[in-house]
DNA sequence: AGTTATGATTATTT
DNA sequence: AAATAATCATAACT
């Protein structure tokens, strides 16, 4: 059934190929006979031209003859070539797209923003379990940060179901009309080459509404984030402990109060503020961060006014000697305790008096 | 309400 | 890149 169609593509072209070499594969008979493919091909068009006056069992017979002439197939490439060559050959070649920067900012910041990676659902509650078990503080800001992390896993979701809204309907779109355009290529000739062409305009228009929703999407989360982040400026106090080593640290290293990543790590661990296999607090930021950030202020603090923390520093001096005292005490009796700190760099050594006045 | 303390952010420096 | 200095915004205190 599918070949009384097929002759009409071969013949509609038929009038403009007057020269009997094009492609022919019956060379042979060609050559004994010169006159006769144009005569052929005469007979041909009236044919067709005939078959719009003819009654429906008549044109489809006709049509299947026709459809079944011997020089269907090579007529119909060569159409296809004339086609290739005069019309598609014009606007076809500047179309090797690199991949588009936008998108690619979009896909980047989508991917960061954790709204087009792997879903990471189960870890969220768990990390706040862990916190609230951990920190001193347990009912804070992580109802904050659990409403952020609402929002975003609604943002994507809709984006989730938008995209694959929109690959379905591409796929389908494309579906359709390739077999459109295979059904065509049966009464008009139209090369494989040409289908793939029309395919991927598809498929451009297609991500161009991707990238729309990419951006609105992104809008979004820039939105939920910008408001994120002026939550993220109610700022909680670290509670007393964690002050405490911070400060201990602090003073026991009053000559370069600088800790290496390692030793930050270190207090971080120390200070109950960090959670196994989780790196950020309830407030969505590194602990190394939060410590680097209090060595920051304090060391620009204490440096502005060294007066004011005298009393602290004489403080943790004393706390730190004692508890030195007591390790080496512990350890052996017999040897110094000796003063873990003494001032080296540009910062004083805190200066214990008795009374615990400078 | 006004003030201070403090964690985080931003701009600048080194 | 990391430290500093200035600044912001809020917690905590008076």
């Amino acid at each position: 059934m599918d070949d009384q169609t097929r002759m009409l593509t071969g013949l509609t072209g038929l009038g403009g190929l007057s020269q009997p070499d094009v492609g022919d594969p019956d060379s042979v008979r060609k050559q004994q006979s010169l006159g006769q493919p144009q005569q052929d091909i005469g007979d041909i068009l009236q044919q067709i031209m005939a078959i719009t006056d003819e009654s429906l069992d008549e044109a489809q017979a006709r049509k299947h003859a026709l459809n079944c002439h011997r020089m269907k197939p090579a007529l119909f490439s060569v159409l296809c070539e004339i086609k290739e060559k005069t019309v598609l050959s014009i606007r076809g070649v500047q179309e090797e797209d690199p991949p588009d920067p936008q998108i690619m900012r979009l896909d980047n910041m989508l991917l960061a923003e954790g709204v087009s990676g792997p879903e990471k659902g189960g870890g969220s509650a768990a990390a706040a379990a862990a916190a609230a078990a951990a920190g001193g503080s347990p009912t804070d800001s992580s109802i904050e940060h659990s409403d952020y992390r609402a929002k975003l896993a609604q943002i994507r979701q809709i984006y989730h179901s938008e995209l694959e809204k929109y690959e379905q309907a591409c796929s389908e779109f494309t579906n359709h009309v390739m077999n459109l355009l295979r059904e065509q290529s049966r009464t008009r000739p139209i090369s494989p080459k040409e289908i793939e062409r029309m395919v991927a305009i598809i498929h451009r228009k297609f991500s161009s509404i991707q990238m729309q929703l990419k951006q609105s999407t992104c809008e979004a989360v820039m939105i939920l984030r910008s408001r994120f982040l002026d939550a993220r400026r109610k700022r909680r106090n670290f509670n007393k402990q964690a002050t405490e080593v911070l400060n201990e640290y602090f003073y026991s290293h009053l000559s370069n109060p600088y800790p290496s990543e390692e030793a930050k790590e270190e207090l971080a661990k120390k200070c109950g503020i960090t959670v196994p296999g989780v790196h950020t607090n309830t407030l969505g930021i590194t602990h190394l961060t939060s410590v680097s950030n209090w060595f920051g202020n304090k060391r620009i603090r204490y440096k502005k006014n060294i007066g004011k923390f005298q009393e602290e520093a004489n403080l943790y001096a004393v706390k730190t000697a004692v508890d030195a005292a007591n390790v080496s005490a512990q350890a052996s009796q017999a040897n110094s305790p000796a003063t873990p700190n003494s001032g080296i760099s540009g910062y004083p050594a805190p200066c214990y008096t008795p009374d615990g006045r400078l």
